[in-house]
DNA sequence: ATGGTTGCTTAGCAA
């Protein structure tokens, strides 16, 4: 079962590309974030008319996340459901055979000790919660998206210049940390130990893609019955190549998992 | 060097 995320940066932008890249890598499951579009423009004939089902929570302008599934997602859960309304479309989850498919966008926090950094760090307050009071680290899960951190050095093109900036500062590593002690493991270092220089995540500006000055910010975390089963992980760089790409590559998960397979 | 690029929406914001 391949499992796969990407932060399209607007799903109407990258529809074309959205539609060869399903083409050619065929994932069961793609969680995408930054819609940028509410669900009626949403391109849902598109998507089916490629085989692919799928569940959006939308937002106009920002945010906005989805799952799409060659299997139908059941039980689609839209937000935290946590009694905060923050207008924010961050989150959405579903059963895909069997598994709990989370598509998450983290806020990305703007400068360090702005609102939105604190907003940023609560919300990983709250994910985690999320996780603790509805879910079980002993349950197949995937949690997939973009967090906006890099979770260590390795992660960084250049840590010592990246220190103390938005997206790889201690509270925010911390955050992320925390996270990750619900029982989860980062496929991709799981699979790719010290592997430098891999990163999912590029800004427009400076050449920074032909330079891979980029940042790993784009996880796809398991709980155990399923890190246990990861066979394969990597970063599409291809993908950021070309014409219009999205600043940030696809990155998927492969496991040993079938729709008859039950825990 | 406070630059540079993209998307949405239409001048300014968020990333």
């Amino acid at each position: 079962m391949k499992i796969a995320t990407w932060n399209c940066n607007s799903v109407r932008a990258r529809q074309t590309r959205l539609l060869e890249w399903l083409a050619k890598a065929r994932p069961e499951v793609l969680c995408l974030q930054e819609l940028k579009c509410v669900e009626e423009d949403f391109p849902w004939a598109e998507l089916r008319q490629a085989g692919y089902h799928a569940a959006c929570n939308g937002q106009r302008t920002y945010n906005g996340v989805g799952i799409l599934s060659l299997e139908e997602p059941t039980e689609v859960l839209r937000g935290m459901d946590d009694g905060v309304d923050d207008g924010q479309a961050r989150l959405i989850a579903a059963n895909v055979a069997g598994v709990r498919i989370v598509s998450a966008y983290a806020p990305n926090g703007q400068a360090v000790g702005s609102p939105a950094y604190d907003y940023k760090l609560e919300w990983y307050g709250r994910l985690r919660r999320h996780l603790d009071l509805r879910h079980r680290p002993e349950r197949p899960l995937v949690l997939c998206g973009d967090f906006n951190v890099a979770a260590e050095p390795i992660d960084v093109y250049d840590p010592a210049q990246w220190d103390g900036q938005t997206m790889f500062t201690e509270p925010e590593r911390a955050a992320l940390r925390h996270l990750l002690g619900f029982g989860l493991t980062d496929t991709f270092r799981k699979l790719h130990p010290g592997e430098p220089g891999r990163f999912s995540w590029w800004d427009y500006r400076m050449l920074a893609f032909p330079k891979n000055r980029g940042l790993r910010i784009d996880y796809l975390f398991a709980t155990a019955p399923m890190a246990d089963r990861c066979q394969g992980a990597d970063i599409d760089r291809e993908a950021r190549k070309g014409a219009k790409p999205s600043d940030h590559a696809p990155v998927w998960a492969d496991f040993r998992w079938s729709t008859d397979s039950v825990l």
